[in-house]
DNA sequence: GTCATTTATCATGC
DNA sequence: GCATGATAAATGAC
């Protein structure tokens, strides 16, 4: 019973924080400009860790919840979509 | 072929793996029969366990 | 065998 | 009360 109290105790990483909403904002911008393909290489990965100021494997677990997510409820995130895409479309534009 | 639905493992379960992790890493097929048999798991599911503990191993940095 | 994933579950934030 | 990030089973590429 201790053991596991200390296990728990000992898994910190668990102890969850939510991104700065700048990281959250260069993460969607990729996940809805690539969404036919929305796997980012190991270097695209580092360049989006740095710019958002995480680790490459926050990146990755970013990536494997907003996947399984959003093919989940494409409805849900459809405003989301939306608003990126138009984002996108902007600076595309620019 | 549909996906098998995940499903957490007891605190026995996960002790005994544990304990046999610390003895080896890298289990063998005689010990691994022996252990899934005792611990209700397939032969599968506890060569699995060995290979994703040991990636979380590595991942502890 | 490793390792990037998918999926469900867990733990926390708010 | 769900949203969200991290972890635990399970699959598949190689």
């Amino acid at each position: 019973a201790v053991m596991i109290l200390r296990s728990r105790f000992l898994d910190a990483r668990r102890k969850r924080r939510n991104f700065n909403k700048q990281a959250t904002e260069i993460l969607n911008e990729y996940f809805y400009s690539h969404l036919s393909n929305p796997y980012p290489s190991e270097e695209a990965k580092e360049e989006l860790a740095k710019k958002c100021g995480i680790t490459v494997s926050q990146v990755s677990n970013w990536f494997g919840n907003k996947r399984i997510r959003y093919k989940k409820n494409i409805g849900k995130f459809q405003e989301e979509a939306n608003i990126y895409a138009a984002k996108t479309a902007v600076t595309a534009t620019n | 072929r549909s996906r098998k639905k995940r499903k957490p493992y007891t605190k026995q379960q996960i002790a005994e793996l544990e304990n046999e992790f610390l003895l080896n890493e890298f289990i063998n097929r005689q010990k691994r029969k022996e252990l899934s048999n005792r611990l209700n798991l397939s032969d599968q599911q506890v060569k699995i366990w060995f290979q994703n503990r040991r990636m979380k191993k590595k991942r502890v940095v």
